[in-house]
Formats: structure tokens, C-alpha cells, sequence
DNA sequence: CCTTCAGGTTAACGAGCGCTAACCTCCCTG
DNA sequence: CAGGGAGGTTAGCGCTCGTTAACCTGAAGG
């Protein structure tokens, strides 16, 4: 039923180095001779997998907005049908900023080509890719309309956008591991970002 | 004393476009005919004000650390002299938030360079400019420290980066000048900044 | 009026890179 | 045991792009 088969295949490995080069060097700086030793194989090999170094790039962004997306769908659902039958939009809201942690954390060379090279895409893919963002960012300026109701629509977009930024901080937090523990960033992240949202969603605060 | 004379040169015109086009298609996404027909020269005109591609690169990202660090000197020393002679860590925050906030805005193609193409500069000019960056930073981790004491080092350092994340989301917002006005997206950066901070300044904040 | 020089021009070279062609070699299956 | 396809290999083509070379020109200065 599921589209793979068992263990981490080729494509896979090829897939998962190209990212890390990508991000480290962009997409133009690194050639398909270096993605290849980078798997072991050399060279034009890759073309057995991959119909070019275009098509590399695209099913790497397509699949990053894809899987937020996809996330951010399992959230909403599952908070719909948690235990009483709704769990607050807060909760909801905890949930998104969890996994899009998550995943800057764990993926931070996705994280990366993610708002860098899309724009080298061609224009299929580029707006497959751009049609999942907007996705993405709608179901969070929904539920995030929900737990500040003052908050109108255009403010709410700009202040996902921003949240967004800083989540996405990750690649300049820690040039080498030096980072003070996963989860203690996470949380750190999690905080900066609730408060972010409350400083615009709770409107009238002076100082 | 200065050194520059008068108007913008041609020079000036050069690194504006190349700025432009840099943040745009990417450093190894444009070409030097490209760079030279936009400032209505054609390709190797270029090489009489520039010693190569290179180097416009390294003397935009050279600038930008450098405008950035300069402008927080001057507003911490502003601050120490503003008025009674002592105004508060706070008001010294907002005023880096404001200046971070205004170069934002202002030099979006810049800040996009900022921390994309740092990579592909030569070795001296790849540690000039992140010297010039850890000073930005070093400056924002000590404000904060004033207006947080409880804040350790090692957080607030992570949270300068991620509040850089946040301010420098700016060319995300606005494809094509869609910004609700240029004020009040400044106002709305310049709350969920503080916001931010706020949420990992004060410890021990439940829900 | 001759010189000089800043600031252009076009032609062309050389390197790098994406991609294709042609070939090889297991392994799996009938 | 034939054979065929999946997955490699190396050689090389063609194009792009940064850079250099050689040449031109108009304006300033003695």
C-alpha cells in the first residue's frame, strides 16, 4: 500500500546528500560529480535515478512543503478528535510550532534550500511548491485567528511569515553542534515564538 | 575627509544592481553581461571598477556587516548620551530593533545576501565579514543581558540569531509591494521582536 | 594641436559543468 | 544456461560564463 518498498534505497541516499551539498554550497556551487562520490557512485550514474540535476531539486522542495504540509493536516486532525472531542486552538497551535521545530531541527539542510532555491525551479514545480506553502501557511493563520480573534488576516499572514523566519533560524544557531541540547533549543524556540505571536495577537500592550 | 566625493558613481550603480540581482537569481544565477546591461554598460565594462565577479560580492557583504555594526555603535552611544545621560538598556533595544527593522525594509536584496551567499566568498573575506557579524551580535547579546539579567549567555545569544531570523523574514512578507504599509509592518516586526524576548527574558512563565 | 587616460567596445580563450553515448557486468528469471 | 535489465563506468560533446586582450573614443591639459 505504501509507495516504498522497505529500506532506504539509493534514490534515498542520493536525495538525502544532494540536500546537505545544496544547502552548504547552493544549488549552482555544487556539481553532479560531487552529489555522486558523495553516494559512492560517480558521476553520470546518477541518470539512472534521476532525470537530471533539475529534478533532484524539485522532488527535494516539493517533498519539504508536502511533509510540513502533510504534518500540519495529522495535527489539526488529531487535535479535533483528541480526547473530548476538542482540544483548544491553543493546543492546536502548540502542535504546528512543535513540528515545524521538528523538522528545523532534524532537517536543517531542507530547512534551508526551503526559502533558497526555489526560485531556480522551472514553473510546474515552482508553483506545485508555492501552492503547498500557501497551504501551510493558511492552516496556521487559521488556527492562530482562532486564539486571537482580534487579529486581522493580513497581520496574521505577516506574522506567520516572520514566525516562520525565526523557526528557520536553526542553520545559524550552531555552526558545529555547539548547540546547549536539542530540547532545551526547541524549547527556547518554542517560547520565542508564542511570545512573538502573543506581542501582535494581544493588541492595546504599551510597554 | 570622506571617502566618497559627491554623487553616485558608477560603481555605486554597479553593486545597487548587482545587490538587486544577487538576492534575485543567486551569486552563480546571474552573470557579469547581466550585471553590466542593467547599469546600461555591456559585460566586461564591468572589470574597470571591479577586479571580478568576486569581488562585488565580498565588498556588498563587507558593507552590510559593516553599516550594521556602525549603526549599532552609534545608537548605543546615542543612548549614553541621549538625554539625562543614562537611558535605560530598554530604550537601547528598541533602537537596535528600530535600526535592524529599518535596514530590513529598506535593503531588502542586501539582507537577503546577508546570510545566503556568505559561503562562496575567498577565505580573508569570508572572516572579515563574519568578525564584523559576531560584533553585531556581541552588541545585541550585551543589551539584552541588561534588559534580561536573568538570561544566560548561551540563550541569548540563540535568541539574537532567532530574532534576526524574524526581522530578516521581511523579503518573504510582500511579493510585490502587498505590504499593509511600511509603518505598520515595522510597528508589527518591532512588537513580536520584543515579544520574543520577552518570552525567554522572564523565566518560569507557565502557560 | 598633440597627448593621455578614463571608460567603454567586441572577439575570443579556457575552464567547468550538465548531460549523452557507448560499453560493461552482475544478478535474476524462465 | 541463455538473456535481459538494473545500475554502473569512462569519454566526450556543447554550452555557458568569467576573464583577458586589443582596440576605440571623447574630453581635459599643456
Amino acid at each position: 500500500m505504501a509507495t516504498r518498498t522497505d529500506a532506504p534505497t539509493r534514490r534515498e541516499q542520493i536525495l538525502k546528500e544532494a540536500a546537505r551539498l545544496f544547502a552548504e554550497r547552493g544549488f549552482h556551487g555544487v556539481g553532479v560529480d560531487e552529489i555522486g562520490a558523495a553516494v559512492g557512485i560517480s558521476g553520470p550514474g546518477l541518470y539512472r535515478h534521476f532525470a537530471g540535476k533539475d529534478a533532484m531539486l524539485a522532488e527535494l522542495l516539493v517533498g519539504i512543503s508536502d511533509s510540513l504540509l502533510t504534518g500540519a493536516k495529522r495535527r489539526l486532525a488529531e487535535a479535533g478528535s483528541d480526547r473530548a472531542g476538542a482540544a483548544g486552538p491553543e493546543a492546536v497551535l502548540d502542535s504546528f510550532i512543535e513540528g515545524h521545530i521538528d523538522f528545523a531541527l532534524d532537517d536543517r539542510p531542507l530547512i534551508t534550500l526551503h526559502d533558497r532555491e526555489l526560485d531556480r525551479l522551472r514553473d510546474a514545480d515552482r508553483k506545485m511548491v508555492r501552492q503547498l506553502q500557501r497551504q501551510y501557511v493558511e492552516l496556521w493563520v487559521g488556527v492562530l485567528r482562532e486564539v486571537y480573534p482580534a487579529l486581522a488576516e493580513p497581520a496574521a499572514r505577516s506574522a506567520v511569515h516572520s514566525v516562520f523566519g525565526l523557526l528557520n533560524s536553526t542553520p545559524h544557531l550552531g555552526r558545529a553542534g555547539s548547540l546547549p541540547g536539542r530540547a532545551v533549543t526547541a524549547s527556547l524556540l518554542h517560547r520565542m515564538a508564542r511570545g512573538a505571536f502573543a506581542a501582535v495577537g494581544e493588541e492595546g500592550q504599551g510597554r
